[in-house]
RNA sequence: CGGAGUGUAGCGCAGUCCGGUUAGCGUACCUGCUUUGGGAGCAGGGGGUCGCGAGUUCGAAUCUCGCCACUCCGACCA
């Protein structure tokens, strides 16, 4: 694999060492469909982990999964002006229900007849076909709050894809959510903002930014949109998670109204919330390294491998006699633990291997260790190797696990505060913009100030930091006042 | 949709300019033996409509024309 510390400087050459990591580290590899993609069963099984811990944590907090068709009427997309707009260019449509044999025998084409009278809609997300849904469920403030989610996938046409980062079809989980009141909406938008981040920082081990989108930025059809930026080590910025308060938008376009406790009908409000398989890009980018992948212990499929080596059958067979009980007690600490003692393949393999896939433990066990009563260790993150006893084996791993999870988000943060800086001209930002990282900047809260520093220097806002510093001041490029300095980055 | 490039074995490529043995190399795969503390060695073996179609020619991976697909850079991307 081509070396990362050459390849952050350009930016082609990151993507091509990202394809390449990707596709090695056997988690996915592109589809005979244009910008489609195959998971494959090691990348799938970091992504049901996320997706398991995640679940977790919206059931924590009343929301209930279900489950929405994947098709869409065309005339429910066209009921809110501003979400048509946001995504009509990148639907997939579906006009016909048959087919049929080819006259001149070149297998089968669409029947002609067979048309659809309403063109169906390839959902690209699900805000329609569910606010379609929730005005047969929603009568009484008795009703609310509805609280749902739906682990699915969508489809969006995009001109040009990436592995995880941009695919045509995604997977991800989209939550919707109906309130009487625009204080519980809110509150409810930035709960799941939080839990995003809490999953970003302890399962990814991967810094966030919390802030609100600019309104060029915002979700097609929200009055709001929190979202949760993430730094990539060539410095880009991720977009990896989106919250939005929608108001009373959806309500309106799909008439659900409820009756609140003075009988008054009234229009309910609304968020819907998302993360999606980006988020695997968004992992494998914070923390591989030039050996591969390096994966959060809290998220790894295989956090512990055991490599036996040995000269014959005997050995082997001695060495397996030592691990077993070894397996059986990380494994009742719950430590997901492979012996691989495969004869078919070498030592050297199996380590460079496992490092590729980034197996955040390795354990190495011979002849030489079981007369010395020793093991050694390799901690996948710094590739730092240790001879410790055998004795008391199971401690070590565990809290050596614990170790490298908080290293890696430490290293992971200090990258990004090192990248990140303060200008004060517009200047001054177009040289610090060159160089990669965000840019702490005042901004006069215009679109037309955004589209013209967009334009000029192909950075966005990524957001307006929540828990950043508000000390106004005055708009690097108009002058103007400003509220608070804002996140500025080029981004994926 | 614009610019550039690529299509030859599962993957990575050479050969194409200048047409001419049975189309080659690396890797992966299969068999056997030896190996095993950082991607093993040797020997043998299988695998190809040279992207598709037409043309030129005694003869095309190679030349001509047309088409298709993919990759990268732009445009686009809540």
């Amino acid at each position: 694999m081509a070396e990362l510390k050459d390849l952050t400087k350009r930016s082609e050459d990151y993507s091509r060492w990202y394809n390449e990591l990707v596709v090695k580290a056997d988690l996915a590899e592109q589809s005979a469909v244009r910008g489609c993609m195959v998971i494959k069963p090691y990348g799938y099984a970091i992504w049901e982990k996320m997706q398991q811990t995640l679940d977790k944590m919206f059931k924590a907090t009343g929301v209930q999964n279900a489950y929405f068709p994947l098709l869409i009427p065309k005339s429910f997309l066209c009921r809110e002006a501003e979400h048509v707009e946001g995504f009509a260019k990148e639907c997939a449509v579906v006009t016909h229900y048959r087919l049929k044999n080819d006259p001149d025998g070149n297998g089968v084409i669409v029947d002609p007849e067979a048309r659809l009278e309403e063109e169906l809609i390839v959902r690209p997300t699900s805000e329609t076909i569910i606010w379609g849904t929730y005005k047969n469920w929603i009568q009484s403030y008795r009703d609310l709050p509805i609280l749902c989610n739906q682990w699915a996938n969508v489809m969006r046409w995009e001109m040009r894809t990436r592995m995880f980062l941009r695919t045509a079809e995604f997977l991800w989980q989209e939550g919707h959510t109906a309130h009487a009141t625009a204080e519980e909406a809110e509150d409810r938008t930035v709960q799941m903002i939080n839990v995003y981040a809490d999953f970003a920082e302890k399962y990814m081990a991967v810094p966030v930014i919390k802030g609100v989108k600019s309104a060029n930025e915002r979700f097609a059809g929200a009055l709001n949109t929190y979202t949760i930026e993430a730094m990539m080590q060539d410095g880009k910025a991720l977009q990896s998670g989106t919250s939005h308060f929608l108001g009373q938008n959806f309500a309106k376009a799909f008439d659900v109204t409820f009756v609140n406790k003075d009988n008054k009908p009234e229009y309910v409000w609304a968020s819907s919330w998302g993360v999606s398989t980006r988020l695997m890009g968004a992992l494998i980018m914070t923390h591989s390294d030039d050996n591969g992948l390096v994966l959060p212990p809290h998220l790894a499929p295989i956090q512990v491998v055991i490599v036996p080596v040995s000269k014959n059958a005997e050995q082997l067979a001695e060495v397996d006699k030592v691990v077993a009980p070894i397996v059986d007690n990380l494994r009742a600490r719950d430590i997901s633990v492979k012996y691989d003692n495969a004869d078919n393949k070498r030592p050297g393999f199996k380590f460079a291997d496992y490092e590729l896939k980034g197996v955040p433990v390795r354990l190495v066990l011979g002849a030489r260790d079981i007369a010395n009563g020793t093991i050694e260790v390799m901690r996948r993150d710094t590739l730092e190797k240790t001879v410790v006893p055998l004795e008391g084996i199971e401690d070590y791993v565990q809290s050596l696990l614990e170790e490298i999870q908080s290293n890696i988000f430490q290293k992971a943060l200090k990258l990004r505060e090192s990248m990140t800086r303060t200008v004060e001209t517009y200047d001054e930002f177009k040289v610090e913009i060159e160089k990669g990282g965000f840019i702490l900047a005042h901004w006069d809260g215009t679109p037309e100030t955004e589209d013209k520093i967009k334009e000029e220097t192909k950075a966005t806002i990524r957001c307006i930091p929540l828990d950043g510093d508000t000390t106004p001041g005055t708009c690097m490029v108009t002058g103007k006042p400003s509220k608070q300095r804002v996140i500025f980055a080029r981004a994926y």
